[in-house]
DNA sequence: AATGAATGAGGCTTCATTCAT
DNA sequence: GATGAATGAAGCCTCATTCAT
C-alpha cells in the first residue's frame, strides 16, 4: 500500500493498525520489552503516528485492557439480569472467559501487568477514571452472582469478594502459567482445556456439600 | 550503621543488604522499574558493590527465585517421600505454600516475572541449569504427589501435570491478584486467608464425587 | 548551523557529522579514550544519534577502517591489473599509499588499533566479514605485486607474504612513530616527507643487486 | 605459596611478581583491557598492593617501558662508543633489537602505546622525566649512528633523524603488524624471522649507491 | 494526518582507586 | 607490607517522546 493511499482512508485506519500492532507485540514481549518502534513499525506506520492517537505507550496498554474490560462487563450485565438459576449463569460466565481468551488470548496478560504495578504511572486521569469504573464494573457483577448463589445456599458461606478473587485470580495465574510454561506454537487450545478443568474444579469445591 | 563496623563483618553481609533490598524493590516496582541504583542505595551501598555478588541485575533476581524454588522444592521432596496418605500429603503441601508465603510474600511475583519472559535474557549457564532443576524439582514433586492421589482414587481422573499447572497457577494467580487490588499496608493477612479458601475449594473440587 | 537547516538536510547530514567528528575523536583519544559523548557532542549531536547510524561504538570505529581499506583496495586492484612493469606498479603503489594519508591521516592509526585487539569484540558478523574482505583484498593484490617482482627477478628472494608485512608494517609504524613523536600542529608535511624517505630506502633495499 | 611466607619475603617480591605479571597482561590485552585485578590477581596479590609500588595503573605500564629504554640505552651507548666502523655497529644494534624483542616481544607495544596517547595522563613528573630521559638517550644513539654513517658516506644523505625515525617506526610497525595478523601460538620465530628481514632490506636501502 | 530524524534523560555496568583492618 | 571489600565516577547504550516538515 503506497502512502497516498493510506492517507486517504483517514485516522481511523493507522489507529486500528496500531491498536492490532500493539496487541500482538505487547502479548509476545510484555510492556517493558515492547517497543514503540516495533509495534508502529508492525503497523506500517512511523513512531510519531503512535502520539496522534494515544498520550503515550502506557495509555495505548491501557487503552487494550479497558477494552477488554468493557467487553467482559457488558456482557456479564447481561448475564447478572438474566431470570435463570444461579448454576445456569455461572456455565454462561465460563462461555464468556472462553470467549475472550478466544478473542485475544494474551490481553489478559496485560490487564495483569497493569495492576502488577509495572506500568500505571503516567495514565491521564480520564483513562484511569474508565479503567476503574470498567474494573468495577466487571468485578462487582461477578461477586454479585456469587453473592446470589451464596444466599441460594449454593455456593459454601465465604466472603463473595474473596472467592470473586480466587475465581479471577485462578483463571488469569492459570492462563499465564499455562503460557510460559508451553511456549509452543499451538498453546492456545492447550491452555483452553486446563482452564476448562480448572473452571470446573473451582466450580465443584464451591459447592455447598 | 557505620561505615566502620560494616565492613567488620566482611562480604556476606553485603550480600544479604543487597539481597534484603531487592527483595523489597522487586516486589514493590517488578523487575523493570527496579533500579540498581535503587536497590544499592537502599541497602547503604553504592551500585557498584552489586556486582562483587552478582553478575547483572537479573542474576540477582534470578537468585532470589532460585532461593524459593530450592527451599520449596527441597521441603516438598521430603512431603512426597513420607509414608502417609494421599489427602495428609496435600495438608501439608498447603503448609509448604503458606510457609514460603510467610517467609516473602512478594517473591513469587519474581518467579512469575521469571517465567513471562520480561527477564531472562543475560543469565549465566550455570543459572540457568539451576533454574531449571529447582523448577523441574519442585514441580515434578507437585505432578507426582498428584499422579498418586488420582491412582488412588482420590483424586478426579486428569492430566496430572495439568493439575499441577492449575494447583501451582492458582496459587501464584491468587496472590498476584489480591496483592495488586488491595494495596494495604497490612495485606499479608488478607491474601493468606484468601489463599487458605482458594485451597479449599481446589482440593473439595479436584475429589472424586 | 541551527536545528532548522539541519534537519531539512535528512539523515545523510548527521551520519556524515559524525564520522567526521570520530575520525578526529578517534585519531587525537586513540578508541577508548574517544567518548561518544564528546564524538556527538563534537557534530552538535546529541548520544542517541550515534546509534541511528552505528550499531556501537566499535562498529563506527571499524566502519572508518573500512572506508580506507575499500577506497584502498578498489585502487590497488587497478594498479595490479595493468600491463606496466613491476617498478612502475611499485611507483603507483607509492603514490596510492600517499593518496590514502592525504585523504584521512590519521585513520591508519585506526586500522592498526583495529588489529591490536583493543577493539573488536562487538562487531555484527556483516561487519567483521567486510572489515576480512577488504583487509583480504588489499593485501592480497599488494603480495601478488611482490611476488611478481619476485619472479620477475627485480625483489630479493624473499617469502612475498613476509615482504608485504614490512611494507605494510613500516608505513604505518612509520605514520604513528612520526605521528605520535611530533605533536605538531602541521606535522603532515614532515609526516610525508619521511614515509618518502622509507620508501624509497625500502624498495631500494628489496632490489636484488 | 602461604601468606605467612609471602610476608616474610619482604616488598621487593610482592613488586617484582607484580611487574611479571603486567609484562604478560598489558602484552596480552593491551593497557585499557588489561586490569588492575587480572594483573594483581596474576601475580596472586590483591589489588591494593599494586598501590604500594605504583601510584597508578599509568604509572605501572610506564615503569615497565622505562626499563626497556633503560636496558636499550644503556647497552646502545657501548656501541656507540666503540671504535668499530658503522656497519658493524649497525649490525650490532640489529643484535640489540632483537635482544630486547627475546627479552620481551611484547613490551615494545607498551611504548607504542605510550606514545599513542591512550595512556600519560596521570604521570608523575619524576617517571615523566626518566621517560624523557631514557627515550631521549635511545633515540639520541641511533641518531649519533646513523649521522655518524652519512658523514662516512655509507648512509645516503637524509635527515638523520627522518632515518631513525624509520628504522625504529619499521622496526615497532612490523612487530605489530605481524603480532597481530598472525595470533599463533608460536609466532616469536615468525616475527624474528620477518625482523630480520626487514632490517637487512632498510640497511641495504640506506646505503648509499 | 503522517513522518522519522533527533533528542536526552535514565539505566546498567566497569574498574581504578581507597582505606580500615 | 598486605588485604580485599567497597566505592563512585564515568562511560555506553536504549528508547519513549518531540517537532519541523
Amino acid at each position: 500500500m503506497g502512502i497516498t493511499e493510506r492517507k486517504h482512508q483517514g485516522k481511523r485506519n493507522s489507529r486500528q493498525a496500531i491498536i492490532k500492532a500493539a496487541r500482538k507485540v505487547f502479548s509476545q514481549k510484555g510492556f517493558n520489552r515492547a517497543t514503540v518502534e516495533e509495534i508502529t513499525s508492525q503497523a506500517k506506520l512511523s513512531p510519531g503516528t503512535l502520539y496522534l492517537h494515544f498520550k503515550n505507550k502506557e495509555e495505548l496498554y491501557t487503552f487494550l485492557s479497558i477494552a477488554v474490560l468493557k467487553r467482559f462487563s457488558s456482557k456479564i450485565k447481561d448475564i447478572v439480569g438474566c431470570a435463570i438459576p444461579v448454576e445456569e449463569k455461572t456455565e454462561r460466565y465460563f462461555d464468556l472467559f472462553m470467549d475472550v481468551y478466544d478473542h485475544d488470548p494474551n490481553i489478559l496478560i496485560n490487564l495483569f501487568h497493569l495492576q502488577s504495578g509495572e506500568a500505571l504511572h503516567h495514565l491521564s486521569d480520564e483513562v484511569m477514571q474508565q479503567l476503574k469504573k470498567y474494573s468495577a464494573l466487571a468485578y462487582g457483577s461477578v461477586v454479585s452472582t456469587i453473592k446470589e448463589g451464596i444466599e441460594a445456599g449454593v455456593y459454601i458461606n465465604e466472603c463473595p469478594m474473596a472467592l470473586a478473587d480466587i475465581v479471577w485470580g485462578s483463571y488469569a495465574g492459570v492462563v499465564l502459567w499455562v503460557n510460559s510454561k508451553h511456549l509452543l506454537n499451538d498453546q492456545k487450545d492447550f491452555v483452553k482445556s486446563t482452564l476448562k478443568i480448572a473452571f470446573r474444579i473451582i466450580l465443584q469445591g464451591m459447592k455447598r456439600k
